[in-house]
DNA sequence: AATTGCAACCTATCATAGATAGCCTATCAC
DNA sequence: GTGATAGGCTATCTATGATAGGTTGCAATT
C-alpha cells in the first residue's frame, strides 16, 4: 500500500504522470465541481478528493479556497471579453452592437452564475477586503473589465460628447445586471417567458439611449 | 455562583424580569448585531453571548439560524409594503407614483441591505429551498409580495389594458433592483455622485412606461 | 556518487460554524 | 405538595477552512 488512496483507481499519483500542472487540474475539477452542485456547496476536501490529493495540499497550490474561486471567475470573466470583442469586431449599427453586447453579458451571467455571482452578487467578505484594497483580487479586477467595456461601447453610440456619460453607464448596467442577477437568484420566481423578458428588457435600455431618439 | 454569566451585569436572566417574549428579545439583539456587523459577521454564539444565553438556548426559540434572519427579513419588508402604502396614499400623478414607488424600494434597499440580500441576492440554498416549496419560506414571500405591489402600480400607471404587463413589471423590477443590489453588493466601485444616479435611473426607467408617451 | 535543497505531499490538529442530546430548575396548574 | 413544562444548561457532533510539522522523491550541486 504504498500509493495513496485515489478513487478513480488510476496513477494520477505518480508525481510525473499528469501532463499539465496539478494547478490546473485543480481548477478544472474545482470548475466540474461547481457546475453540478453550486459553488456554495462544494468543499476544499470534495475538491481534494476529486483531484485524489489530501485537502490540506491545496493550500500548496493556493493561498485559500478563494483563490480558487477567484482564479476560475477570472478565466471566465476573459471569455465575456473575448465574446464582447467578437461582438464588435462584426460589422453592425451601433445601436445593435449595444443591443448584442447587453444580450452577451446576459448570456454570461447566465451560464456561469456561479462566477457572475462572485463578481457582481457576493459579499466581499473582510479578508477579501483587503486585498482589494491593494487591487490584488481578481475577482475585482473581471468586474470592473466588463463595465469598462460596456461605457467604452456607449461612449461610441452616444457620441463622446456626452457629459453624464458615466451615469448613463452605470444606470444602463444596473439595469442589465438587474436582469441577469434575479434571474441567476430566483429561477424560481415564476418568470415570463426568459426569451421574451430579455428581448424586452434590452429594447427598453437601449431605446433610452439613442442619439438619433428613433426608438425603432 | 448561581446565577448564569451575563455580560450586560443585569438581571437579565431572571425569568420574569423581560417584560417581552424572550424570542422578541432575541430578535431585537441579533437585529443590531447584523446592523452593526453585517449578517454574515454574526454567529449564533455571539447573539446568545448578547442575549445572555447559551447558543443551544436560541434553538428552543428558533428552529435554525436562518429563522431568526428570515424573521426579520419579514419584518423588515413589511415595512417596506407600509411605506408604499403610504407613498400610494399621497395624491399624486401615476408617473410621479411610479417614480416615488421605485424611490422607496432603493431606499429601503440601500437601509437595510442585509435583508434585501436575503430576500434577492442570496443563494437559497438546498435545506431552506424545502420549505420554499411548501411556501413556507417568510424570505420568499416577503420578496414576492413587494414584486406584486409593484406590478400592482404599473397596472394602474399604463392602465390595465396592456397584454404584456407581466413582462414590463418584470422588467421594471429587474432595472430598479439591478441598481439597488449593485449598491449594496459593490459599495467601492467608484460610482458617480450616488442621489444623481438614483434620480437619473429612475427618470429612465418612468420614461419608457408613459401612458401619455411624454418623456416629460 | 553522495549531498543538499526544494516542491509536493502527507497526517494530525485547530478554531469556528451550526446543530443535537440529555439533564436541570423554576414556575404554574391542580 | 406534586407533576408538567418551558426555558435553560453543559457536553458533544459534524463540517468547514486553515495551519504545523514531518516525509518523500526528484534534481541540481559538489
Amino acid at each position: 500500500m504504498t500509493i495513496t488512496t485515489n478513487p478513480t483507481g488510476t496513477a494520477a499519483n505518480d508525481r510525473r504522470s499528469r501532463g499539465g500542472d496539478r494547478r490546473e487540474q485543480i481548477l478544472d475539477v474545482a470548475l466540474q465541481l461547481f457546475a453540478q452542485h453550486g459553488m456554495a456547496q462544494v468543499s476544499t476536501r470534495q475538491i481534494a478528493q476529486a483531484v485524489g490529493i489530501s485537502q490540506p495540499s491545496l493550500y500548496a497550490h493556493f493561498a485559500s479556497a478563494h483563490e480558487i474561486s477567484a482564479e476560475l471567475c477570472l478565466r471566465a470573466f476573459a471569455g465575456l471579453a473575448e465574446a464582447s470583442r467578437r461582438v464588435l469586431a462584426e460589422p453592425a449599427s451601433p445601436r445593435e452592437h449595444f443591443y448584442r453586447l447587453g444580450r452577451a453579458y446576459i448570456d454570461f451571467g447566465l451560464t456561469h452564475p456561479d462566477m457572475y455571482r462572485l463578481a457582481f452578487m457576493q459579499e466581499t467578505d473582510p479578508a477579501v477586503a483587503k486585498l482589494v484594497q491593494q487591487g490584488n483580487d481578481p475577482v475585482l479586477a473581471a468586474g470592473q473589465g466588463a463595465f469598462d467595456m460596456l461605457r467604452e461601447v456607449l461612449a461610441r453610440v452616444l457620441g463622446r460628447s456626452t457629459e453624464e456619460i458615466e451615469i448613463q453607464a452605470q444606470s444602463i448596467w444596473a439595469s442589465v445586471h438587474g436582469l441577469t442577477s434575479l434571474l441567476i437568484a430566483r429561477p424560481m420566481f415564476p418568470w415570463a417567458d426568459r426569451e421574451a423578458l430579455i428581448a424586452h428588457h434590452l429594447e427598453a435600455v437601449c431605446a433610452l439611449y439613442q442619439p438619433d431618439a428613433d426608438p425603432r
